[in-house]
DNA sequence: TTGAATTTTCAATATTTTTTGAAAATTCAA
DNA sequence: TTGAATTTTCAAAAAATATTGAAAATTCAA
């Protein structure tokens, strides 16, 4: 296979990942091709390259640099800006995770937690159940949280990766 | 608060969560509603109580089954079927997390492989760095799919809770 | 400063996904 | 068998989400 039609391959193949687990194609798609791309790209260039608009590709940019998997790159006597993927895929992995954990779970978590103190009191078999089945959720997603937490601030992926050997 | 809001609540929450990770509001809502139901509801009370249609309820319905996270329940002189969920959260989350993994990220695993493999010869710099690329993520996509592996095959969630407190 | 280059915004449009509801298929008690 | 009850299917409609592109805002070299 040429170089290109791998770099194309997985593009694509990124973007349709991203889009089952709600994030967006145009997003998922910018960073694939940052990833691939050993020069940093020009707005220009992306839009060109992926055949988006010039304000999905903002936007996707945007988006990166908020969770802190893609940089900005200055290049000296040019006045527009590049940019560069994380190539780690560790950090940015766990960026991404720490991300989502916060702005997806942590508010579920927190209704959880919430819905558990509502429903402790209720001394009815309907109650007494439904508070059963909330605790054991909001434990779950906790431990969940956590985990996640932790693995996130440890430096580089080391930790999970002795857990990967431990169930192995 | 009243136990039907804290329902309620729960039902809601749990179908917005549902929506940012790829799943349908309704496929979330109905798994929400058995959850919180001590008792099997029939597709006419998920209907009613959803306020959801009919092709809706069924979908929603025959996907749980599919996951393996629903159950259907016989009662005795009634010819319409009866639900209840799996209340137990280690072996459901287990569960979709080990069918998400073979729909979603299995098929990706393949086409990393290939392009693993496909990128291998190239000796040119470009060639190199982008076989390094997908490479490393490759990796780290087997990893993360066999750790899914191996801890929804192990009985119960002990093994993700002792890494767990491994973390902590 | 000025104004050309560049980036950002966002209302309008397009696309994708979800939901509906009624018809068709199936089931099963009598 | 029969036919009423129940479930399933799926084309059409609605809703949600993503994308466009041009105008507004910003930046910065001269």
């Amino acid at each position: 296979m040429e170089l290109q039609a791998s770099k194309q391959k997985f593009i694509d193949t990124w973007g349709a990942l991203g889009t089952e687990w709600g994030i967006n194609k145009s997003v998922a798609q910018v960073q694939a091709l940052l990833l691939v791309s050993d020069n940093p790209l020009s707005t220009d260039a992306i839009m060109e390259t992926l055949t988006i608009s010039r304000g999905n590709a903002n936007m996707s940019l945007r988006q990166l640099l908020d969770y802190g998997i893609i940089y900005k790159k200055v290049i000296a006597g040019d006045r527009k800006e590049y940019f560069v993927a994380e190539k780690d895929i560790w950090k940015w992995a766990l960026k991404i995770a720490l991300m989502r954990k916060q702005k997806e779970i942590d508010p579920v978590l927190s209704v959880l937690t919430e819905l558990e103190a509502a429903t402790k009191k209720d001394k009815s078999a309907e109650g007494k159940a439904l508070h059963q089945t909330i605790h054991d959720i909001q434990t779950f997603t906790d431990q969940l949280s956590t985990l996640v937490e932790r693995v996130a601030g440890s430096t580089r992926g080391e930790l999970l990766l002795k857990l990967l050997k431990l169930v192995m």
